[in-house]
DNA sequence: TAAAATTATGTTAACGTACACATTTTTTCT
DNA sequence: AGAAAAAATGTGTACGTTAACATAATTTTA
């Protein structure tokens, strides 16, 4: 029933003019002891909490918000993210926010740099970003940092530099895999798993997943035997009774990109069986799950990603709210029964 | 780099008053065919959309938001219930919102409609609630309809009165368990649905997981037994032996309810290891989880749940944001390693 | 046709915050 | 002491929307 109190109360209570208190709130002096103490005494007797919907009605700026994600066209892994960067930006369209997307090619570096500077030259107030090539992200990151421009990374492992960073503990996420596989085999026997080179090679991203995939094993103590294979989209396509003549003995896939329906296509196409576990709802996956060709998925919630991390941004910049290091995003678990409730 | 429209931007270009746009925007009336022609014409040109911010700080009230949830010490499943509540309320703390929680006791319909009428009693603006029990949530929501109360249910089965609901599709999320069921057993053979009776009978909830469940392996067309068991808590602590010995075929159990522990550690303690299924991340589950006790958990979100209701209601009270009639959670599947990822 | 009634339109104050500016009080210096 | 400088405090306005109120224009009525 009873109203929040404002700055009026606090300055009826210290008796002194909302000028001051005012003054106090954001210490910018020219305040006497005297006031000064009675203001914060009444600030704390009242509980004063500042009023973010008139606060930023005042401080009415126009903010522009710059976003740089590869382009979904080379990798349809992206496109959850576009939708939701439009999500939010429908959602917010009443405000006054400038969004501007910019788009780079995941393969290429220099594209990802080029796109960085121009918006740098654009004197952005705050970028979210996918720090896709560690190297470029980190020069990024500082000029960031460097001119205090607000920034948020998403998709891509955290690094020092970072200022707010939304994503999943992969080495989390690889145990999540492994686990499953582990129910879906008879042990002890041999699994692969699979690195589907790119055009791009999101290293570090792999890798993590792999070590947490190793690291489940390695707690079974049981014998297991886990290859480590690399393979190209063609190689895989086209060639990939020659990797199992070489690995006979294969009980069970592990994929650790998005590209697991290739994976899944060719081992059906030499009428093997065998468990596969893979990585994201594109609609080829999706579609392996409804066949069986696949068992689970994980969901790496590239959307959500994309939505959190641009209401991060959005939310310090309206309403000042605090922004934690780092959101880690839950590891979803996909079969073709739940698959329905993610899209 | 735009500032978005004002009402002063649309009198300017219409060349009236900013009380005619006012007039013409809430069409109450007092307005000139021609002066009204030209405002829809500005507004249209302008592509005006009104400033919610200025909106809320001017139509400044303190609204009262009840909310209605079991006793969470009669259950604990309505623990995570609480948190999301009270970070909700965290979150909108600088709001004029006033926030009245009241708990009933999950085993007694008449403590819940007492509660009911009580809030009625105060005039609420909005109330959130679990309508646990079907004739008596009935009564209030049509209530609360009748009063234009503005209403948001969470967690048990939608029905037609409803206004708002957020939940999980709890067939659907019967077959989830299925999937996990067949994923764990060699087929055909025997599987138990496992209803725990409890003080309280939620019973639509289970059924429709039931349903769910035998639907999957219907679809399998395979020769699958599959038993409906409905036991209470104290039989299956104390003499699931001799379930067991009525049906000793039993390959895997999916239980239906939160005290998923409670089926665990009666077969565990029978030197029984088959695959167990069941819902919800009470401690004790996730304890049963790491044992391998439990293989899956399904998580319904509690906390989720009540916080999106909680949101939806607020949002729409503070800023007219829709609401829309169902909102579908995810339904996610838990193991022993992303288990982490969701507390 | 002039007064009264009706309808159309414009003006202004408020929501709570923030800050420029004006005014008052205190301190410093000659 | 008195002027000047510095410090402290108060006042007013704007952000965009809303609605009560005031005023102006038109129509109705006697």
């Amino acid at each position: 029933m009873k109203k929040n109190t404002t700055i009026k109360d606090i300055a009826k209570l210290a008796g002194v003019s909302i000028g001051t208190v005012d003054r106090v709130l954001h210490n910018r002096g020219r305040v006497s002891k005297k006031a000064l103490d009675k203001v914060n005494q009444a600030l704390k007797e009242l509980e004063y909490t500042p009023n973010p919907i008139a606060r930023s009605l005042r401080n009415n700026v126009v903010y522009t918000i710059h976003i740089l994600i590869p382009d979904a066209k080379q990798d349809p892994y992206w496109e959850p993210c576009m939708k939701g960067v439009s999500e939010l930006m429908d959602e917010f369209a009443a405000f006054d926010l400038n969004f501007s997307l910019h788009t780079f090619d995941p393969s290429k570096p220099k594209s990802f740099l080029g796109a960085g500077n121009k918006i740098l030259g654009e004197d952005p107030d705050a970028l979210l970003f996918v720090p896709l090539f560690g190297k470029e992200s980190t020069q990024l990151q500082k000029e960031l940092n460097d001119r205090n421009i607000l920034s948020t990374t998403f998709n891509s492992p955290v690094w020092e530099h970072v200022h707010h960073h939304v994503g999943q503990d992969l080495f989390l996420s690889g145990r999540v895999g492994a686990k499953l596989v582990s129910n879906l085999i008879d042990k002890p026997c041999e699994i692969a798993i699979i690195h589907v080179e790119e055009a791009y090679n999101n290293a570090a991203h792999m890798q993590e997943k792999e070590n947490g995939f190793r690291s489940y094993f390695e707690e079974q103590h049981t014998d297991f035997k886990i290859l480590t294979l690399i393979l190209g989209s063609k190689e895989i396509r086209n060639n990939f009774d020659a990797t199992v003549k070489k690995h006979p003995h294969i009980e069970a896939y592990f994929i650790t990109t998005s590209r697991t329906y290739e994976v899944a296509n060719a081992i059906h196409k030499l009428g093997i069986k065998k468990p596969v576990i893979g990585y994201d709802l594109l609609p080829e996956n999706v579609v392996c799950l409804h066949n069986d060709k696949v068992q689970f998925l994980i969901h790496q919630a590239p959307r959500q990603q994309a939505y959190l991390g641009l209401r991060s941004l959005v939310e310090k910049l309206l309403f000042n709210k605090e922004l934690a290091k780092v959101e880690l995003l839950p590891i979803d678990i996909i079969n073709s029964e739940n698959v329905k409730s993610y899209l």
